[in-house]
DNA sequence: ATGAAAGCGCTAACAG
DNA sequence: CTGTTAGCGCTTTCAT
């Protein structure tokens, strides 16, 4: 079914059905009715692909992250969706693993796809094939995993992660923690780096010791850090307490802690940052550093659909906004 | 860049520029040398929304899920995901929340884009929108939630899970466990009646009772079954194990019987479905049947490319197929 | 072997 | 207020 059916079936011409149906022009309301009615009888739906091409604009959009098997992203997967669809948009999901071949692959599918934007966490420390997209005129937005030098230059939603570090820390402080260790994610994403910065900071801000022994580095994805737990407990002097600078790898943090008989928190607390769904799950529940991942989700959308509209009326992207969320500590009883 | 440009740069017509692309016809090798040159000089990419106007296939398929969220769905949708990309398809990811209205608005979308096939987790119970889908023609493919009447007349992918409810209260059984307790999901679910009559079989397969009390029935999701699991326990006779119909309702029953001070398995075992990522991370590790939803969903994707190509080469859909996974026994720590 | 031209279905500028 | 028409960029007959 399409436009052409329709007008003959109404006897009038294609133009007068297009009119009716996206209400720009002023259509008699005698024509209108009956138009409509045609449009009804016919059970009519215009063709999106063509008036895409026409238009210039696919209303579809391009989430595209390293997999929507880590706890992080459903969460804002969703709130992206959510977004997107009150706003007629769809939403093309990516899943690069991380490999840029992956990515660049989907780039170009998207691009020959005349996408109206793209919303990526990618490692990004080394990834011009994603920040040229602004430069070409592509709507962007960068969630959670950039570098400082991307911002001002392109859209970012985030967290601040350095308070998540210093915020966390300082609660094992106050609860009487001194020997602090922390389960320290990639290094090559600035998200961690600044994770750790807090912790950095909050231990000299209270004068306490910072023994190289006490940083778990990132192996093997989360699972090598149960072999290092079970080290760095080993340890003369092991610690009371672990930052985790995101929740899954709490999760096997305690998992180890617990195969090793240790009780938390009396033998050493944890804290996580995230509050994924299942912190409040396992056994303790996670103390966690909360990140409003839906709702940074649906700020990345927002974003993009404000650059779509802008470029649209302008013809050029608007300037780039930052956009940062606070996040707030969840006390359970994975720490005292 | 489009066909035109390229045409002119290489002084040919858009015809000989089509005809090097999609090679189907025989081109002077020449002249194509020369196309070539002027692909690559002007890095042409053709545009899609075009050629599917064109082709009447637009190389995109629809993901209709109740929730990314929800634990089952991160792992099958790589799967789905994974499969389209290798086929040159991409993936438009849709929540429904299992609201009717909004998977009747995303099906209008998707048709309006002409989506080449769905692939779709809904209630089903009562959707005659998804089902006429097969009936106007388009490549469907059902995963885990369908009715049996859908069987023949549908694409399906599902576990055997009368099969899991057998065998995992058969395990039960096996283990010395006499007083068999059920979190039994929604009853509008064939895939919860199935497991539900998998364990009574076992049950009367042995000569175990089954008290109505021993049926939790899903009420307010999966936490309904925190506070029916200490109801449960403070029966007079309580049980000694607990076939979940889900993980993520395992993981609510161990929070609940730990909230309760009672050991697990010591004093009452509990078993899952699903295998889901957490499963072996949360204290115990909990012991569960595996749905290999990767593979169910790479099925999925591979039943309804067949579809797919089944129809662009017959005009029609061919004969609906049924794929059933089996199930393993993944024995951890929740049960002895 | 190559080019011209007719559409796929739609929108919008232009005429009337 | 309504109709005609020219594309959007591509594929594919049909000529040559």
């Amino acid at each position: 079914m399409n436009l052409k059916q329709v007008a003959a079936l109404a006897g009038v011409s294609v133009s007068t059905v297009s009119r009716v149906l996206n209400g720009k022009s002023y259509v008699n309301a005698e024509t209108r009715e009956i138009v409509m009615k045609a449009i009804r009888q016919t059970n009519y739906q215009p063709n999106a692909l063509a008036q895409s091409l026409k238009m210039g604009r696919s209303n579809t959009i391009c989430l595209m992250i390293p997999s929507i098997e880590n706890m992080m992203f459903p969460k804002l997967t969703r709130g992206v969706e959510d977004i997107a669809r009150k706003n007629g948009l769809t939403v093309f999901l990516c899943n690069t693993d991380e490999d840029a071949a992956v990515e660049k692959a989907y780039i170009e599918t998207m691009k020959m796809r005349w996408i109206d934007g793209f919303i990526v966490c990618s490692i990004a420390s080394d990834a011009p094939h994603i920040r040229s997209l602004r430069t070409e005129g592509y709507p962007l937005v960068l969630v959670n995993r950039f570098e400082a030098s991307d911002i001002g230059k392109v859209d970012t939603v985030a967290a601040d992660n350095y308070q998540i570090g210093y915020d966390a820390t300082q609660y094992l402080i106050r609860t009487g923690h001194k020997r602090i260790a922390i389960a320290y994610g990639r290094d090559e994403l600035l998200l961690y780096r600044e994770r750790r910065r807090g912790y950095l900071q909050a231990l000299a801000d209270n004068g306490l010791p910072c023994p190289e022994a006490y940083t778990m580095r990132e192996t093997n994805g989360n699972n090598g850090f149960y072999y290092q737990t079970k080290e760095l407990m080993g340890l003369d002097n092991p610690p009371d307490a672990i930052f985790c600078s995101s929740d899954p790898k709490a999760f096997v943090v305690m998992h180890a802690l617990h195969d090793l008989g240790l009780r938390i928190p009396e033998d050493v607390a944890v804290i996580g940052v995230d509050n994924v769904s299942m912190a409040s799950m396992v056994e303790p529940p996670l103390t966690t550093i909360s990140q409003h991942l839906y709702r940074m989700g649906a700020a990345a959308a927002n974003s993009l659909i404000r650059q779509i509209e802008y470029k649209e009326k302008n013809g050029v992207l608007p300037k780039p906004e930052r956009t940062i969320f606070s996040s707030d500590l969840i006390v359970r009883r994975s720490t005292n």
